[in-house]
Parts: C-alpha cells; structure tokens; sequence
DNA sequence: TTCCATTTGTTCGTATGTATA
DNA sequence: TTATACATACGAACAAATGGA
C-alpha cells in the first residue's frame, strides 16, 4: 500500500499534477519497483483524498508518460523502465550504459573461428562490399546487461587475420572497443544499421528473459574503420518491451 | 510450375548457384510474383534435374538474400519487397518515394484543430522543451502508399498560429513540405525520432493490409525549424513487414 | 480433439573432383 | 605418387511443423 501522509496540495498547481509528481518521484526513487501492482483507482483515491475523476486523471497522465501500465479490469502496474538505445556514428556500449548510472556487462555466450563460407548471412554481408574476403571470420556472441537487466543479444563477426585473436582475447572480460585496439583498430564507425522487428524466438526468450509474443529489434550493423574498410558485422537482437531505439541527427 | 527447359548447367560453377542465379532472375523480372508460392522442395529439384540438397542449397542461398521466405511445413515463396526507410536529418516523403520508381501518395485521412490540453502524448511533447505552449494544433492524420502499397500512417500534430490553417491547405493535396513553405516555414530538420514496436491493432490493420499478428513501428518524431523551435510533432506506424529503418550516419 | 497428407528440417551414408602436404 | 582434407553432389530415411478432414 502506499502511503500518502506527507503529500500536502498546494493551491495554483492542479491537484492531479501533484500526484502526477509524487506518484513519479516514488517510481523514479525505487519505493515503487518494475511491474509492481498499484492499488486500485478507488483506493488510491481515497488514499490521496481526491475523488476517483482526479486520479484517474493522474494515472492517464502516467501512462502516456510510460510510467504505468493501465490495463482494463486488471489494474495499474509501474511500467518496465525503457533503455533509450540512441543510433550513433561511434557506438560504444560501455560509453552508453554510463548514462544509466549502472554497471554494464557484455558476457560471452560463444566464440569461435567460422568459414566465411558457411555463413548465413554471407550474401547480406557482401552486398556492402566493403568486407575484403578472408577465408576465416572470429563469431562472438555476447550478452549485454545493464544492471542485472538483459539487454541485447549480439552476434558479432569480426573480419581480419588479426582480429581472429578475439575469439581468446574476449574471454579476458574486455570490452571490445578496447580489444580492438590492441589489434591495431585504433577507431571504428558506424557505416549502416538496418532496423527490423520479429517475433521472440525460444532461445532470444531465454537469454533476454521475456514472455512469449514478446517482440524484438533486430539491428544489422556494419562497422569499418577510419579508411573505410570493413571490421565487424553484427547482428544485435533488443527486446523492445526494454529497448527504444532513439535517431537524433547532428 | 516452374519451366526450366532452358536451364543448361554449365561447369566451372556450382549448380546450385546458377540455380540462385536463374531464380533471381525470374523473380526480378516479375515472371514469379510476390507471395508466391513456389513448388516444393522435391519437385523444383526434380524440375532443375538435381538432388534434393542442392535445391535445398539455392533455396537457403536465396533466402538468405531476402528474395524467398522459407516456412517449414508450408513451402516457400517468393518474399515480398522491403522498403529501406532511412533516418535522416531532412526527412522528405516525395524525395525518398523517387528511390523506388513508384508514384508516392500521402492521402489524407482527418483533419482538425485540437486543443493541446486534450492531447493524450501531451507529457511526452512537453518534455522536449522545443514546443511553444499554443492552446491549439493542427492534427492531419495521412496514409502514405508506394505505388498501391500502404506503407505508413501517420499523424501530425502542426504548432504555430499560422499552421492551423494546414488543416484546410493540405485537403488539397499538396505536400507537407510545400504547404508549410507557403505558411513561412523554409525549412525544418528532424530534432529527434523514437523507434518503438508493437503488434498491429485492428485499425492498423485495415489501414495497412496486414494480418493479425504482425508487427508495426512505432517512430515518434519531432521537427523543428532553423531556429530551433519545435513546428512539428509526428507518430508514424510502418508494417514491419513491408518497411527497415536504416541508419546511415554523415 | 485426433488423424493424415504435405512440406521443410536433419542426419545418416556414398561418391567424385580438387587442392594441399 | 600418395595421403589427407574439403567442398560438391546424390540417395534414403526420419523428425518436426503445418493445415485440413
């Protein structure tokens, strides 16, 4: 139950902003966690000591904010909280997971050398032609977390004599920007994304931890370094029930 | 059925390559058309004259290129063509529609001036601080086709006095470009864009020509212009299964 | 619900040509 | 020359998914 006694309205700010605020503040602060169920309208406003019309008003306005989750004759619910994943000319997931003030960790699901020839994907990857033809590419499988969180599942090809150490480097625990580096990619950009969206496979449920008939991102990037030539594929699954992805030019 | 009469193996390269080679060919020219179904594993490999695994191999190729879609226990078929909608800084539906060689249309659904407080993404227009706090915008609501394809709906919320008459100029059937031109507004940039997913509902559906079960995009977009002042607030859905996102930096 | 035909997915085995040590 | 490895191609059988009766 939530407790209301030190919420006091102050005239000249409608009363449902001010439950919108606190309401907001008690998500914000952890009192009220992920999927929690909220009391119902009734005694919520009877709690605040509103008429229902007034919180109601309250909740609407916290759910379209993405707040809470109203579903019809079951309740509110606090809102999963949504990573804003932002498209970027130099992605770098250890940069990004600063933002959230939580730690971030790519574990190592797989790593092996693959047959360039035996990929799945190998007539996607040529189209761009910017990926010379090694015979041989390091495949590593990563899962990203934020907090405790899973957040992506990422499939990375990584194309180069050099780069076929990945496949023992990773297992270290470093990150991949650093990785790179000491295999002589000193930078790398972003030439391409293509965004599409499936339905949740078994294995993407399991790893990811959402239910069924969930959906997720599926994100095709292309990565060369400063001359342009190409360095890594990647193939990264989000689920979108915990990942939007934000376009912000310049 | 598939005629394969001309089909003449030459060697020095695989079968089941030029097997990709004269499936494409055919499926690029229009002689087998979209959905599609092509005949069965079996019987393309008794039609080509080679082993089962050998079609299997083209038919994985061609899948692999996005031509075919292959569906266990059903067959496969030829796959339907995928828009590449790019994220870019100046986002002009007429100029990207030109990429396909197809008429573009935006044929405009509704139309009306609404009060802003009544708006139920008001928190999320709010807290991009780009926004002007008119009482009034204009809402257009579009459906943007390719050809006879639907491929977007949208609705735009205008900011500014001088853009609520938008709400009578676009009924006739001019741009969004070039009916804000006439109304002061030079030119506007893409400030921000959210990418979120999310099953079709049954207004989507109808609008869209999809089935149940698919998945939209859901982008939400904020214009602005020269100066930096918000003019624009958009939600677009796109089928997933007939658009990509694509993100191309500089 | 169960049963069945159709179709793709997977795994055996066999044979052949080519490149390499 | 011989031996090994590998990709290609063919053959047969069974497993798994789908859709209709």
């Amino acid at each position: 139950m939530i407790s209301t006694s030190k919420v006091q309205f102050v005239p000249g700010i409608t009363i449902w902003k001010q439950i919108v605020d606190d309401l907001q503040a008690r998500i914000d602060s952890g009192e009220l966690v992920e999927n929690q169920k909220l009391p119902g309208e009734a005694d919520l406003a009877k709690a605040y000591g509103v008429n229902r019309h007034t919180m109601r008003r309250a909740l609407q306005e916290l759910a379209a904010m993405g707040k809470v989750r109203i579903q019809h004759g079951r309740g509110s619910f606090v809102a999963k909280h949504v990573f804003d994943y932002e498209l970027v000319e130099r992605p770098r997931f250890s940069e990004w997971v600063k933002k959230y003030n939580k730690p971030g960790k790519n574990d190592i699901l797989e790593a092996a050398i693959l047959n360039l020839a035996e990929l799945p994907e190998l007539a996607r990857i040529q189209q761009y032609g910017v990926f010379p033809e090694y015979s041989q590419v390091a495949m590593i499988k990563t899962l990203g977390r934020v907090g405790e969180e899973p957040i992506s599942i990422a499939r990375h090809l990584f194309f180069g004599e050099a780069l076929l150490a990945l496949v023992d480097d990773l297992h270290a625990g470093r990150g991949i920007t650093e990785s790179l580096r000491q295999h002589g990619i000193q930078d790398y950009t972003r030439m391409r994304s293509t965004i599409s969206a499936a339905m949740s496979g078994p294995q993407e449920r399991e790893l990811l931890q959402v239910e069924k008939g969930e959906i997720v991102f599926v994100c095709e990037n292309v990565n060369v370094d400063t001359s342009g030539v190409g360095i890594e594929f990647s193939t990264v699954i989000y689920p979108s029930s915990r990942v939007r992805l934000v376009y912000e030019p310049g």
